[in-house]
DNA sequence: GCATATATGTCAACATCACTGACATAATAT
DNA sequence: ATATTATGTCAGTGATGTTGACATATATGC
């Protein structure tokens, strides 16, 4: 049986517990605090945070985004989004270009530097992943991604993820 | 089909993509980030952060819990820590009583207004999990266990969590 | 009983990352 | 010509985390 090590689901469709949904929260918590931990670690010593770590993400996945687009998906202000932007270009990580219809946008790209320190910030994270995707089969994998999806409030995210399908 | 709307599950024993395991992490980020949103706004009105969410979810969770086993599940200081417990203690939200055995102990329980709070900034979070499950079926919650389980690094986090069961 | 370890608290200084608010500039749109 | 958009910037603030040092009460081992 799939659910073997899981009693979180529940047979047919009777209702999750209170107990189990708060299992789920603490699930997530746990999961989420170890998932970041390593790349939290590795950019301490290089001198960039969390935030860092998410701009050099989500510019490596859409080279050319704008700055309104990055805002967009990490919905922080842009003055947050300016000062570790602004980091990241003075340490050529991102290089930032005008744009050619419209000369307001400044398009983001990572450098040749950039690709090399995202390769290395998300290795752990990909290795974790890959490890529990191969551990668990390809239908928890399916369960995993179908939950989640359900969980994302915005569909112009859901949008985003499958855009690079 | 059950994974219809997915393609991070492969077939078999064949290997996800670079692309897949990329998306998994954008995934997990944009359902994180939506699953802490609505109660960070809560807390903000109510002079609280996160912080405190995560103190009175697990306080609420483990009735008689010490200090320094909060400090293993949080994770941070006990500087860090201490801050926010003095503000919730101070404001009747947490109760602190010495231990019968061991009187250097702080067995950490929530008041009633802790427990009201509780109730109050988790509805959010406990209704988008129970609908979501809803939404996948139980199967799909299976993989999801699965898959967060096998992300958690510490043996005794998954033993917390096993533990309420 | 004395020495050591444990559980907790506290003070001080600091970094990161978010926020609000206000204003500036350049380019596009109407 | 004016308004809107995309971006940048300055200034101040708050929450959350950190390290380091030290204090206190209690428990434990010899």
């Amino acid at each position: 049986m799939a659910a073997s090590s899981s009693s979180l689901a529940r047979v047919s469709d009777q209702a999750p517990s209170d107990d189990d949904v708060r299992r789920a929260m603490e699930l997530l918590f746990f999961a989420y605090r170890d998932f970041i931990a390593e790349p939290d670690n590795l950019l301490t010593e290089l001198e960039f945070g969390r935030a860092h770590h998410r701009v050099i993400h989500f510019v490596g996945r859409n080279p050319g985004i704008t700055v309104s687009e990055l805002l967009a998906i990490l919905k922080i202000t842009k003055q947050s989004l300016g000062r570790v932007l602004g980091q990241l270009v003075e340490q050529g990580v991102v290089r930032q270009d005008p744009g050619a219809r419209d000369k307001r946008h400044r398009h983001l790209t990572l450098t040749e530097e950039g690709r090399a320190l995202e390769l290395r910030v998300s290795a752990d994270q990909r290795k974790r992943i890959t490890e529990a995707f191969a551990t668990v089969g390809p239908d928890a994998v399916a369960g995993f991604e179908r939950v989640l999806r359900s969980m994302i409030l915005d569909p112009a995210d859901l949008a985003r993820l499958d855009r690079a399908k």
